[in-house]
DNA sequence: CTTGTATTTTTCATAAAGTGAAATCGAATT
DNA sequence: AATTCGATTTCACTTTATGAAAAATACAAG
């Protein structure tokens, strides 16, 4: 291991640390907005332009710009801008980086075979949960989770498997960042609670989500980990409470536990001791 | 069927057929580079400003950019750009919307009036096609695939279709489950045959039904991809052999599977090998 | 049916902002 | 040690984005 980072060719950025300007001010703003249209999840031209308080002539001219290369679409019935095709095939590259993802993707596969419900993939980030893929019952596009969501560590699946293997110091952190919000009366708010339920997930293997983030709703999850034995991602199934039912929780969890260990083993990671 | 179209408030776009210009240039240009970022994948910024032959200096500015919003990353080790995460999540936001067959309702009208013919869409489920929706022709004579049904794959157009693009073990497993059962002396019942049909039918892009599950019946399909590239659907035309010729059967299958690749971009799909 | 209001789309003068060639600099190569 | 190569930055030059306001329509109300 050498000490010094080993940098690319070229100058340096900023010798001095006068901040340089480097960056486009007019697609900074057009970033704003296809960012802005994502997270109220579409909308008109006079409510993308309100809530940035930009010139709706210029939001306008952003939005056919993106539209000519299909990064939104606009329904003319109903006016309404939305996160086109391209924008997710494009984002979707992001994946493509992350191995795990596409190493995930056959395991999920067979796991949701095996089971018949729903795999999902998961790691953390900024202290939530974000959900990287998933292999549906049926092979329709509309999806409960979609990939991209972020979620509560608290009340996940996957974010209590990703938890109950972090060191106590991150365990701690992201639980105070999350505050514990409650989502439904089965959601664990006590703190004390929490630390029980991720200990007991620990030892047995997997974690339970029992209805926490939403009734009716169950999923089973492991953790998956990475050469240094950390963890790095989740791996889960979710469904129904009339399908997942008590008396099956063992045998999915077998499942789920047998696909976590192999795609550890596929990324080239490490189940012992961390 | 109404005639006019409902359209929103405000002014019409264009009233002439002068094609007016409200795009912006250096957006467009800068999604040019994202959307190469994306295909090849990540790259050094002289790779991808010689891939798209503008300046290094323009390019690097519009790389810095995006990495400003997390719409792309900056390896320091190796020097490569890649698609960010903001991308990604902003991207992802396009799954939360519209189904499958939302997406295929007028690709398949335009499919139909182009043909002539009945325009159907269907899916894998338990080793079955299910058919997901159809726009019937006009004519008098009409096909039968109500929504709803389920049929065998391999005496399907768009079962062929998806069967031809699925990797090998599962299309073995899809076949053993059908049996190969005989519906019309047309059937392909022999493994061997049905093996060799495939590969022709990936190899030429399209898969045909000749009479093999309904006398005087004849169907042409081809498969939709999701962003992975693994076939989520089929799309076909099916007709009586009266009016799907076997002369007509090449101009039809570019219709078909124009279609299907307009479909797979409509879903953010890839066409690319997966 | 007519009028009024809200919203989208276009025009246009103006100035802001992006552009590429070339200079600069560090790391890698010889 | 010298040279090559590729990433940043500077700078002069316009290209081109911009917002106010006008135009054109849909919808609602009188």
């Amino acid at each position: 291991m050498q000490d010094d980072v080993k940098r690319g060719r070229g100058r340096p950025k900023s010798w001095d640390d006068k901040g340089t300007q480097n960056t486009i001010k007019s697609l900074d703003r057009a970033l704003e907005v296809l960012v802005q249209l994502g997270e109220m999840q579409g909308g008109t031209l006079s409510q993308v332009a309100g809530a940035l308080d930009q010139s709706p002539a210029t939001v306008y001219r952003v939005l056919t710009t993106f539209q000519g290369r299909g990064f939104v679409d606009f329904d003319e019935q109903t006016q309404v801008w939305t996160i086109g095709p391209a924008a997710f095939l494009t984002g979707s590259q992001f994946l493509r980086r992350t191995s795990l993802v596409e190493r995930a993707r056959p395991i999920m596969r067979e796991l949701m075979e095996a089971t018949g419900e729903t795999a999902n993939l998961g790691i953390e980030r900024d202290g939530m949960v974000l959900f990287l893929g998933q292999v549906e019952t049926h092979a329709t596009i509309r999806a409960f989770f979609p990939p991209g969501t972020a979620s509560a560590m608290h009340a996940s699946g996957i974010g209590k498997a990703l938890l109950c293997r972090m060191d106590d110091k991150r365990q701690r952190q992201v639980l105070a960042a999350s505050q514990l919000e409650q989502y439904t009366p089965f959601t664990l708010t006590d703190p004390d609670a929490m630390i029980a339920d991720l200990r007991a997930s620990k030892a047995r293997g997997y974690a339970v989500d029992a209805e926490e983030r939403n009734i009716g709703m169950r999923c089973i999850a492991a953790p998956v980990f990475n050469v240094f034995g950390e963890v790095v991602a989740g791996i889960s199934v979710s469904g129904p409470t009339t399908r997942i039912t008590e008396d099956r929780i063992d045998v999915l969890a077998a499942h789920v536990m047998d696909a976590a260990a192999r795609l550890t083993r596929a990324i080239g990671g490490n189940n012992r001791p961390a």
